[in-house]
DNA sequence: AATAAAATTTAGACAAATCTAAAAATTTGT
DNA sequence: ACAAATTTTTAGATTTGTCTAAATTTTATT
């Protein structure tokens, strides 16, 4: 497979949310930032690779053997951008585009002592879960910030939005994953919220309350 | 810079041995297996970027910037090699391939925080020097085994041919980067040599032999 | 120095991955 | 349901890196 082929598959499992789910073209050149007629070229290659199901003006979707593939990436991605944080200090702003291209490296071997050097981690420096050797991954009860009740009590496991400026912004304001959250009132004009983090009660915007997932606390 | 392109500086810096010496079109194509006319093609594309200096028939060598940027990529191969075998327990015969795919990963950070994970190190798993940031290495005397002086001693620095069956080969006879060897004689007829090492005598072929860095005792 | 041999370059082709512009199919709105 | 808008596909072109076969240049031989 070559790297945009591999790219693609990433970018399919994600629009597709991991399941068969039949997802557009133009949502895929939009995921890919290409044009709808190269995602067309390409799905017809990976079609006919048994990578996709495709069938003119209907859309995409993964076979088994393209889920595969797709988790194998994903897992490879989250691995080499646990290891960077957790080796090589880099913040988790920083290692996203190193990771892309890490992913595509060859190596089954590699891999696998990559993951026994981590210690077999389950989830990367985002909160998003890595696959196991058989693409098997943990799932766990999370809601967005946003779609919380108030009052409730939770904790930071994930972000939505990875992007560096979002990730940067969170680090500015002391928001990091583990770290318990309750949540005080919510604003109903602007959907703002007001929560209380390190015995410090502040507000912040819907935009960032929608791109934060929280573990509910059972308790509460 | 592509990964093809990288690729055929390494070449060329391998085949120049470091320096300004014109290489044959032949050469470099028998040294990345590809054909004549595909060197040329990409040596005209390398030229044009102001990476060697080309003449029509008159053989290829690396400017200033080429050398540079092939030193570079030699410094991420090596060290992605050690990192290989000093933090993922690789064997010295297994590193290459899988260095070859890292080597290509651009990012300066990464390089350099690898580099001081690994205690800024001065040589790889097969005794090559590992270029520092400005493209400095360390270099030291050695000879080839079949050189040495008869009877002479000195230590196992390096290797010539680095595949994985010599490799596999050294392994199974013990000899090992760092161990001290005593020359006792040499086999005029076919140049074949007595060694001593770990204490033990035994007979090497001229093949092995000259595939060999010793770095000779001084005070022999 | 002429010719044969070897090395190198050129010409033309191909596959992968992309693009633009135009055509075709599907979906939406009334 | 039918026209308009949107989405998707097709057709044809471009770039990179490669190839084969033919032409050219250099080197070696007599």
């Amino acid at each position: 497979m070559t790297h945009s082929e591999e790219n693609y598959l990433k970018g399919i499992y994600h629009l597709s949310k991991g399941g068969s789910v039949a997802v557009a073209t133009n949502a895929i050149a939009a995921q890919m930032d290409t044009k709808p007629s190269s995602v067309t070229d390409m799905v017809k290659r990976l079609s006919e690779k048994g990578l996709v199901d495709y069938r003119k003006y209907q859309g995409v979707s993964l076979t088994e053997s393209g889920n595969r593939q797709a988790l194998k990436i994903i897992r490879k991605h989250r691995l080499w951008e646990l290891f960077l944080v957790e080796k090589l200090d880099f913040k988790w702003d920083q290692v996203h585009e190193i990771a892309e291209q890490l992913e595509h490296i060859e190596s089954e071997v590699l891999i696998d002592r990559l993951d026994a050097l981590l210690e077999y981690p389950d989830y990367d420096p985002h909160g998003d879960p890595i696959p196991d050797k058989n693409g098997v991954f943990k799932t766990r009860e999370k809601k967005l910030l946003s779609a919380m009740p108030v009052p409730s009590e939770g904790q930071f496991v994930g972000v939505k939005d990875s992007s560096a400026t979002f990730l940067r912004f969170l680090d500015r304001h002391r928001i990091a994953l583990g770290k318990k959250v309750s949540i005080l009132e919510k604003e109903e004009f602007d959907k703002s919220m007001r929560i209380r983090l390190d015995g410090e009660a502040f507000r912040i915007s819907h935009q960032i309350a929608s791109n934060l997932y929280i573990k509910p606390n059972n308790a509460s």
